[in-house]
DNA sequence: AATAATTTTTAGACATGCCTAAAAATATTA
DNA sequence: TAATATTTTTAGGCATGTCTAAAAATTATT
């Protein structure tokens, strides 16, 4: 039986999840990204348990089991080459894909997704600047991630940005974000994301969720 | 509140019985289309015709208010559009796109289906040679009659099938029926009315009157 | 370590969209 | 036109995926 809307969208958002902690996820986290009540994560996190592809206890919070990640990559990789398309061959925006995405991910067909692929030139990163997993799920080294996606705590260096609007640029000089950089977030604000950041040993200053997507660090 | 994926499959099937007959749409005609039973079709029926959406007399059958049919043509742009992508963009055979044209047909944003249709330098026609409706669901005229109506002994060219059943689509690829090719009626047999057709100077072949009523012709 | 606060789960409900079986309406045929 | 066949509807159920309210478990605080 085929995996349903419902399913790979918890899939991809405890996988989203996961990149960015090493902990288990826990169900108010789900909840949040998935705009559910709690309760209605606990009944689906206890199915997809059943069906094997997360590990989980109760109250202990969940992980992806290994069927699971190949699940959640899979639509990764979809939601990824989707953003792709819609940038470079529909002339969207990179801030306006995101919801699109979210349902072309959905779309079931191998086939389309192989030659989107080479429609694209297999690209090995979305317009965020985040990898996009091959067929066998397998995410290229791309020597950078996003600011947005650095674990807490530790360090890396600015190695480039995800996008080159002047705006943006010009608002990274005025925050003394600079190419090489040494940066480390302190704490991320569950309300907007915005990330209290320490720039080379400076006391930390805030930045919004939204340049940090666009910030790219090397570890 | 947004119209549900089920809801669109029905106006789209309701729409394209409609095309077809001038009569009023019976529930068994629909249950089939739809691979539901019909006593979940009286069901939908039911909801729909509350919402103003279909006229529906009990045990008399339904028919598309304005308001269903714009939304049905909405839908229908969305396919065919759709198809146009997938055979001239991604390579895939006319015979292949239904499946996915059917997913992607329930993506929802205007501006995408804008921009696509930018895209493909806004087509009149999809690749079974059915017209496209524009964005105020007005169908483009296109002028073209079924094979088994045209004369005998006057050339025309194949522009469009009548149905796009996978079976039926490699039936006509199996004939060397292909979009573009010159027709010409040799004879027709009053016995199962079938028809001695030249395609492309070849010498004639012999084609039944099913599927001569389902190519379309443009003289 | 006891209490308080928070998180998570359970229990019970509900909308959607489907089903089967049986009843009712309509259509066909003898 | 009465009997029969077919189509359509009603009634009652079920799975999915969500919800609220209350209970239970865990975590934090004093």
């Amino acid at each position: 039986m085929a995996i349903s809307f419902a399913e790979e969208n918890y899939l991809k958002i405890i996988f989203r999840l996961s990149e960015s902690t090493k902990e288990d996820i826990s169900t108010n986290a789900i909840a949040e990204l998935t705009q559910n009540k709690a309760a209605s994560v606990t009944d689906m996190l206890r199915k997809m348990s059943e069906k094997g592809w997360v590990n989980y206890q109760k109250y202990q919070g969940v992980r992806l089991s290994s069927v699971g990640e190949k699940l959640a990559l899979d639509i990764v990789r979809k939601h990824r080459l989707w953003e792709v398309f819609l940038v470079k061959k529909m002339g969207f925006n990179w801030d306006e894909v995101h919801e699109i995405a979210e349902q072309l991910e959905h779309i079931e067909s191998e086939e389309l997704i192989d030659k989107l692929d080479a429609f694209l030139d297999y690209p090995r990163s979305d317009p965020h600047g985040d990898p996009i997993p091959n067929k066998d799920g397998i995410l290229p080294q791309l020597g950078y991630i996003s600011l947005a996606n650095m674990p807490i705590g530790k360090a890396g260096n600015l190695v480039g940005v995800a996008q080159d609007s002047a705006v943006f640029l010009q608002l990274l000089t005025k925050l003394n974000l600079r190419l090489g950089a040494t940066l480390e977030i302190i704490e991320i604000n569950a309300f907007d994301l915005s990330v209290s950041l320490r720039i080379d040993n400076n006391p930390p200053v805030l930045i919004s969720h939204e340049v940090a997507k666009n910030v790219l660090v090397k570890r």
